[in-house]
DNA sequence: AAGGTATAAGTCAAAATAGGTCAAAGGAGG
DNA sequence: CCTCCTTTGACCTATTTTGACTTATACCTT
């Protein structure tokens, strides 16, 4: 028996399908309308669905003009780096982790060695003082960031 | 479908591309005849992206005779770089700022290009999730650190 | 020179637009 | 009935659009 949020998923797939660079822009509302539910069921059916863990990126803009992005990653071909620390949503990095993970992916030449320099700052506990308690937690998040903007690139 | 703001701004980005000198002078009540909208959104859309941040001036003059100039900055000198890092302690950095200021240093070529998408990624506010109410305090350290790091490098 | 009028831009806040969050209610299968 | 997934709705946040009111400058008339 098929769920709306099935339906609604097979559609985002097929739209996936069919466009060119594996991304595809929509609206909220438009889809909810379309597919008679909430609007709210849309962000049901993308948070369970078209997670980074299933290798999408979604992005959104509010307001006039706002939209609903849904980007597919390439990320079934790509290395378990990559792969792991794009499933890594609540784990925490240490400092320590953080350097390691960038030296790896510098002499994997997914990065160039000043751009790990850079991340490598970044990263930092000196950087991340304010988040205090949480900064393993906000250094892995900054980490995923980093992967998925990378991965995005194709 | 991009917003009207956004067609305002691409509109004024591609005349200022244009000009030599990248100078451009305009009649506010010409713009808004063009785009169909009230005077006043041409003031919105300056004010929302035109801004210094950006590395743009905008000065106008009211009554007969009256315009708009919007000016896009020289690529600026480091001490520029080194003024802005110095009075940022503890100051706040929107999303929209700080993609601003990667994007002029982009422009400088003070980071690549790709340099600037991975940085912005991390600097999101989808990065910076679990930062929520310090989240423009974290930003603007993250990118202290980020200007502090490209400075240790000469 | 003073004052009035037309011209043009500025400000500010309300309304409109659009997506996000969260938790309660519903429903199918074990 | 218990659990998991789905559906729904009330409320929240972000961004854009609109308009009423204000201020500045130029030009014309006296």
């Amino acid at each position: 028996m098929g769920s709306k949020a099935e339906d609604i998923e097979k559609y985002i797939l097929k739209i996936i399908e069919m466009s060119e660079n594996d991304t595809v822009e929509l609206q909220r509302t438009d889809l909810s309308y379309r597919f008679s539910c909430v609007p709210s069921q849309i962000n049901y059916v993308l948070n369970t669905r078209f997670t980074t863990s299933r290798g999408y990126i979604v992005e959104s803009r509010r307001g006039g003009g706002g939209y609903l992005r849904i980007v597919k990653l390439p990320i079934s071909r790509e290395d378990d780096i990559l792969r792991l620390i794009a499933d890594s949503e609540g784990q925490e990095l240490s400092e320590t982790a953080a350097s390691g993970l960038i030296g790896r992916l510098v002499e994997e030449d997914v990065l160039t060695a000043r751009e790990g320099r850079l991340m490598e700052a970044v990263l930092k506990n000196s950087a991340l003082e304010q988040t205090r308690q949480y900064r393993d937690l906000v250094r892995m998040d900054l980490v995923r960031a980093l992967i998925l903007a990378i991965l995005r690139e194709k």
